[in-house]
DNA sequence: GCTTGACCTTGCCGCAGCGTCAACGTTTCT
DNA sequence: AGAAACGTTGACGCTGCGGCAAGGTCAAGC
């Protein structure tokens, strides 16, 4: 037999075979004179056998493996540890087929197409008009969103739950009118302690619990410097201040 | 922000930034005097998205697509796909899980392990002994159950039950031993002329249709002629002028 | 004898999504 | 001033082959 006979006898291309060689998988039969390679039927055997465990999903190396520990029980723990491999695909994928179904269901909704449901009824409670503190509120909600470990989440979004509850979006409203006027103004303007003692009032207990626990991270205290660092330097204060607040509470 | 803090804040290395920035995906920022690459808080939100994409399973070009053309129907026809792709992969692990559960219950039974249970029962009852034909039965066998059309296996797997139903396992024994004897004759030897007439008269008709239309297709026949390739001319002869009884038959 | 076409040979590039050096400059802390 | 921890570009490595290049070989038909 020659390659191509082997291959089409197999079902799979002659480059396979190759690439079965060269990776010590199947191997080098005698050679014609002429070079070309010479198969028996057992070499056909072989091959089919390999064919059988990729198909499987196992890789070429445990392929390998398995081929030369010569049937023991090799074979099985790889088998096992296959399947326990497959069963975590499995579930992996259907976790992302509820969120796609999930993202779908947002965007036949709304706009805000690439967040979670939960998130966009957040955002669509903000203030959408001229506020550049809103706009910075968007900014700050989709990064928790998308990025922030779930565990510490909670204790951020807590941060902006006083800007978006049904009930206080006028509210929200207001105070983010009071950061927009501190764009310009200076750490020590008095508005700033103001403001921050209003912010803090707003979050309820459980959710200041949250907060500084996650505050205690040292990853998570750099999110927040971090995140605030390109807002103008009274409402950076207004925010450090709101945080020691919450910290004497907590 | 610096690429590492942008990394750390989305929870990505900094090298796979790098690599978005490389594709396109991911607008190089403004670099400070030192070269530096000066992240803002835009570039977070926009690094973020494109993670919750990737981890929905998109590849990077489809992102690269959807950013482009910015929030359109153009996401919902790719996660449509998407979704379809992933329903695909899980029935795709449903099968290849329940090949390996039933091999794996095969391998707790018998040594036969990388073959199919009906297959290994089939080949239990095979003589195990010095029978140089059996042997090549089980390879044929075994090459037919791992790599045959399954539209051709059941004409081809036909072939070799007169070797191997359970009542038949001594008449087996005993035609295979015939065909032994043949291994030095010529191909006009008597003998062969009456193996052909006891093995074909062996096979019951639904099984002759089947492997009948299967020698109608090309590939098929070539199947038989390159696996008996390496027989002894007078087995060869054998099976030659038993597949003409069975086609006449059919 | 010559061409044509279907085989075969070796060898190297390409793919996706980064990880992982290498070889070097910058900033920061001590 | 030196070390540690950043940053920069660039290039190779991984899987499982597909595809191409640049030939050599062989059977059939003119």
């Amino acid at each position: 037999m020659r390659i191509g006979e082997l291959a089409a006898l197999v079902g799979v291309s002659t480059r396979t075979v190759r690439h079965y060689h060269h990776q010590g998988l199947l191997p080098e039969p005698a050679r014609r004179l002429n070079g070309y390679r010479e198969y028996e039927l057992r070499d056909a055997v072989v091959l089919a056998r390999i064919r059988r465990l990729t198909e499987l999903g196992l890789s070429l190396d445990e392929i390998r493996d398995v081929l030369a520990d010569d049937e023991g029980r090799e074979l099985r723990d790889v088998l096992l540890e296959l399947d326990a491999d497959l069963a975590r695909q499995q579930a992996e994928i259907t976790t992302r087929r509820d969120r796609l179904a999930a993202l779908l269901a947002a965007t036949d909704l709304g706009p805000d197409s690439a967040m979670s449901p939960a998130l966009a009824e957040v955002l669509g409670g903000l203030p959408a008009g001229g506020s550049r503190f809103a706009a910075f509120d968007r900014q700050v909600l989709g990064l928790i969103e998308a990025a922030a470990e779930p565990a510490h989440r909670d204790g951020f979004t807590a941060l902006f739950r006083p800007l978006t509850e049904p009930d206080a979006v006028r509210r929200g409203h207001a105070l983010n009118a009071r950061m927009d006027e501190l764009a310009d103004a200076t750490p020590d303007d008095p508005r700033v302690a103001a403001l921050a003692a209003d912010l803090a009032a707003h979050l309820p207990d459980e959710m200041v619990t949250a907060l500084v626990d996650s505050l205690d991270d040292p990853d998570s205290s750099h999110w927040l410097e971090v995140t605030s660092r390109e807002l103008p330097p009274a409402q950076q204060a207004v925010i450090r201040s709101m945080v020691e607040l919450l910290k004497e509470r907590g």
